[in-house]
DNA sequence: GCCGTTTTCGGCCCGACTGTTTTCAGTCG
């Protein structure tokens, strides 16, 4: 799929384009990236099925692009792409990472010190070139030393599974800060996107000066970048950094819309307030001077007669027009997308009959005490020796034990269930690595690729899809294997996966381990479109990686899921007629 | 360069902050 790659090339080309002072142009470059980046289907299929024109029905790309992507397809290169490059050759996406560096900046350095790439940057830094230059001064070639360190260390942006119960603490320590009167997380958080940059926080006060000295004074704060009594900005001890705002109560809930972002769907919704003779912005929406809206997001939608849409949803990628419509009654509108406390079992959960930490009733308890109506227990089988991967022999006295516990709850009146499955192996020909009469007995079997993901792309989908065909398999479990920052998807025909899922009635998984939230919300969206059924695990191999289960929702969410689109949302008798293939 | 229930020209999102050039360009969200 080149959409990536396209979105890369217009997005460069859309920052040399500003260097050049060229007016309008950049903007149209970045929204088409933006739109390849997003879009769900492959760019080239679309073109083989419907030539350019196919091209021209995707927002953002008119006659020219369309003609570039075409070159693109047909010769892997650009000209006008090649010849921007060649006019100033230098790492224009790498340089821009850097926080206060843009376009113009870049081709300053390029001009006055040959700068190409970030470790001439670091160079010229240190050596106090920068500083000379015209329009920068000592402050900027500090921020971009501070900048480029912070970014070698962290790489960017932050696992949100990995710091959320932090951001949570922060939350709750300000919530129970009694000058605090309203509080809500905003920005990527809010939206549950994968990785964040860092954590936006709003509040309302009557005393802005007593929450900042608060805020400012938290004990994981280990640096101050700003002190005010609107904004504070701090670095907090596991290195990501935290702005807190403080905002009108009148105003809370435009400033919320607003630093929710994303940043293209606030630009949408400002043009829809124009075309309303409105303006928006933080403070609220406006006719000529006066606020018609701005305490709640519900009143913000309401103005610009929308519906309220959920923060996961507001990427821009079709959520506006699809609400459009259901306002004019013209479509079913936004789907209800799955709530956080929509899941009634988690089935992917390891125990230590192989590498997990916990017992089958201990984690049991657990789920209980979450809530969940039942779980399923799904360790590794013997392919993975590493895992300590359980055989044939093995998984019938598991199967056994698991009996033994839901006879126990029976006694006791519960109704809590442990179901019993396995993730067994798909080995190099698509066959599993436990055989079919031991895993007929099981409640349920997932299956997963675990070893040789380099296969070239047909190989892999035609060994997955011959798992997927043994009528034993009911899950496949991280269909795609990517690791979020570390490792690729693996090659597949995504395509042909939903194909044969819907037809052999195999639920995808959504894995919410914060690494692989795989599938990824443009992989669900599909899915969701096409009528394939989903499931949210956590892939729990300890009783601390239960609570993970949301950041699957969170991706569901993003992905336009329903509760019905998840099949561990159903109850149990639902589900286990699903897994004996009945429904 | 894109786009169009004010269609084939003439528009194109808004405000704050930062650093520096003491009036504003560049960047960010």
């Amino acid at each position: 799929m080149k959409n990536q790659e396209l979105a890369k090339i217009f997005s460069e080309m859309s920052m040399f384009l500003k260097i050049k002072n060229v007016s309008f142009k950049p903007q149209a470059y970045e929204k088409a990236a933006l739109n390849l980046k997003s879009l769900t289907e492959d760019v080239e299929k679309i073109y083989k099925r419907e030539g350019k024109n196919g091209l021209k029905r995707i927002p953002g790309i008119g006659e020219n692009i369309a003609e570039k992507i075409i070159e693109y397809l047909k010769g892997g290169k650009i000209k006008a792409y090649e010849k921007l490059k060649q006019k100033m050759p230098v790492k224009i996406q790498e340089l821009t990472q850097i926080e206060s560096v843009g376009p113009k900046m870049v081709a300053a350095l390029y001009q006055h010190l040959a700068i190409t790439n970030l470790k001439e940057l670091e160079v010229a830094a240190r050596q106090k070139k920068i500083r000379n230059l015209p329009n920068f001064g000592v402050k900027t070639e500090e921020n971009i030393l501070k900048s480029i360190m912070f970014l070698k260390r962290n790489k960017g942006r932050f696992l949100l599974g990995h710091i959320y119960s932090r951001v949570e603490e922060i939350l709750s320590l300000l919530k129970n800060f009694k000058e605090v009167k309203k509080i809500s997380i905003a920005g990527s958080a809010r939206r549950m996107k994968e990785t964040i940059g860092d954590i936006d926080i709003l509040v309302t006060t009557e005393n802005p000066k007593k929450v900042m000295d608060y805020f400012i004074s938290l004990p994981e704060v280990i640096k101050i970048w700003d002190h005010g009594l609107t904004k504070s900005s701090v670095r907090m001890r596991d290195g990501f950094d935290v702005d807190l705002r403080v905002v009108k109560d009148r105003e809370f809930g435009s400033a919320l819309q607003y630093f929710t972002g994303s940043k293209e769907h606030n630009i949408a919704l400002r043009k829809i307030a124009i075309e309303k003779g409105l303006k928006l912005n933080e403070y609220g929406i406006f006719k000529g001077k006066k606020r018609i809206a701005g305490k709640t997001e519900e009143e913000i939608y309401a103005a610009l007669g929308l519906p309220y849409i959920e923060p996961e949803m507001r990427t821009n990628t079709g959520e506006i027009e699809t609400a459009l419509r259901q306002t004019r009654g013209k479509h079913n509108g936004l789907p209800k997308i799955i709530n956080y406390n929509s899941i009634k079992g988690d089935l992917h959960i390891h125990s230590n009959w192989n590498g997990g930490e916990d017992f089958i009733k201990e984690i049991a308890k657990v789920a209980q005490d979450m809530g969940y109506e039942y779980i399923g227990i799904s360790d590794h089988t013997k392919f993975l020796r590493i895992e300590h991967g359980l055989n044939e022999k093995q998984l019938l006295a598991q199967h056994k034990e698991i009996r033994k516990l839901n006879r126990e709850y029976s006694m006791h009146n519960t109704e809590f269930r442990i179901l019993h499955g396995c993730e067994a192996n798909i080995l190099e020909d698509g066959t599993l690595d436990i055989n079919d009469k031991v895993l007929s007995q099981l409640d349920y079997v997932i299956a997963g690729v675990h070893s040789q993901m380099k296969m070239p792309k047909k190989q892999m989908t035609e060994r997955i899809i011959r798992a997927m065909r043994n009528p034993n398999v009911d899950i496949i479990s991280h269909p795609t294997g990517r690791l979020i920052k570390r490792r690729d998807e693996y090659a597949i025909d995504f395509d042909k996966i939903l194909e044969v899922a819907k037809e052999t009635n195999i639920a995808l998984e959504i894995n919410s381990f914060p690494d692989r939230l795989d599938l990824k919300d443009t992989n669900i969206k599909k899915a969701v479109e096409q009528g394939v059924k989903l499931i949210i695990n956590t892939d729990s191999h300890s009783i601390n990686h239960l609570g993970f289960i949301k950041f699957g929702i969170g991706q569901a969410r993003r992905g336009w899921a329903t509760k019905k689109d998840i099949i561990n949302t159903w109850p149990l008798k639902k589900i286990k007629k699903f897994f004996e293939k009945k429904v």
